[in-house]
DNA sequence: AGAACACTTCGGCCGCGACCGAAGCGTTCG
DNA sequence: CGAACGCTTCGGTCGCGGCCGAAGTGTTCT
């Protein structure tokens, strides 16, 4: 199997609209099923089946039946970091087109605050992002980051005590090109931590059927202590 | 631009398996000519002409003409990072295939040593990462890595003074995973320092017209001394 | 200047694969 | 049990895009 090959079969999985809507309504995590999915590529039932199959035959989606449901999800992180890695690559091709950025088919709400796999993005995954670094929690740098020691008694303060994670000093910090906003939000282990850490506080509750990310009015008081971010106004403003 | 399509551009571009050969022929960073590619990707000038404009024009390559002959590359490390995490994405899709596995058309010289973007990779690029873990020299996590204090030490014998680089005790020092090998080797800019500083010892000479990398007499003494990897008996056995 | 060369553009051919409706299968209701 | 439902398989249509040869443009060499 030569490398070209290798790479031309994933490209091409990922490379019809239909099915890169899929795998884009699946980035956050969550399984939905086949119709669900049919429905958000805008095809036929009999059109998303035949792709569905061809992407878990290609190892980008794993599938469970349940019931008389077939339910999808993204394989691996590895793949919902490839997805990612290839917007970027996307959005900076592109980088003054102003047809094309002039027409933000992203909706407002996905561009606010949205799950990415497992962490937050959008304005206000970046917003956290830049809060901690402000406050010294985290350093990042261009492709690795680590929690400072202040930092460590900060998150326990919030709640994510680290002592359990691992035995290095080192952390899983990492930051991820956000798409939307072209700057860094935090993924990796911390990032997770996080944004699971937000929703038990009740600050955030994910949509139903979207990977958009609504903020509580719990939320916009506690964003703006903890973190002087100001996740509210552009929410109330109905942006 | 909805991120689904977005995402189907950059996946159709590289979804073509003479495009796909063009990209993995220029994975290691240099410049090839439009003629070069055309030979890689095993398709006539006319058709690889029409390829490379949609690469450049997807961002995906830059091009300069130097001549009567326009040269190459990949657009950014961005790109090239990406194409890595597609190919990891591949070989991970078909884990048990032993009929793909089988025919491994990657030649024994790639798989032994070559260059990724600006580091090395292959069994050499895997031995050395695994042998400055052993000494202590980089602590490596899944996604963050960095470079112990004892380490700087280390390196700076070696000739790469980390003082210059950064004000941070952070390094830009990343785990990558090795498509062939399947186990991280060194990235970042660390990888690629080292990457230099071998070719500057005169340790490895990069192939004219391949991303393959031979280790000369002098770098199986060097590897064998300073990091204890045996890079030259499987060279020396024509494997 | 003229020939050789590197590359691009054009035009026509052809095949892969995306699409859908209809029919088939298995599950879950009433 | 039969109807409704979710999904897949089948069969046929169609259009996009890859392919190449030939001709055209620009550059270098002698």
């Amino acid at each position: 199997m030569s490398p070209g090959l290798a790479l031309s079969e994933v490209g091409a999985l990922v490379g019809d609209p239909a099915r890169a809507n899929m795998l884009a309504a699946l980035l956050d995590g969550r399984a939905l099923s086949a119709s669900e999915l049919a429905w958000s590529a805008r095809v036929a039932p009999a059109s998303a089946s035949g792709h569905l199959a061809r992407l878990v035959a290609g190892g980008l989606l794993t599938v469970v039946r349940q019931g008389r449901h077939r339910y999808f999800r993204v394989a691996s992180a590895d793949v919902a970091g490839m997805e990612e890695t290839m917007m970027v690559v996307a959005s900076r091709a592109h980088p003054g087109d102003d047809r094309r950025r002039a027409t933000p088919r992203i909706s407002p709400a996905l561009r606010e605050a949205r799950t990415c796999y497992d962490h937050l993005a959008g304005r206000l995954g970046v917003g956290l992002a830049d809060a901690l670094v402000a406050r010294g929690v985290v350093a990042l740098a261009e492709e690795a980051g680590e929690v400072t020691e202040s930092g460590r008694a900060w998150l326990a303060g919030f709640g994510l005590p680290l002592d359990r994670v691992g035995r290095t000093r080192r952390l899983f910090c990492r930051p991820c090109l956000d798409w939307s906003e072209r700057r860094p939000h935090l993924a990796g282990v911390l990032g997770a931590m996080l944004c699971r850490r937000c929703e038990e506080l009740g600050w955030i509750r994910r949509e139903r059927d979207s990977r958009a990310v609504t903020v509580t009015a719990a939320g916009r008081r506690g964003f703006a202590e903890r973190f002087g971010v100001d996740a509210g106004s552009a929410i109330a403003a109905g942006r």
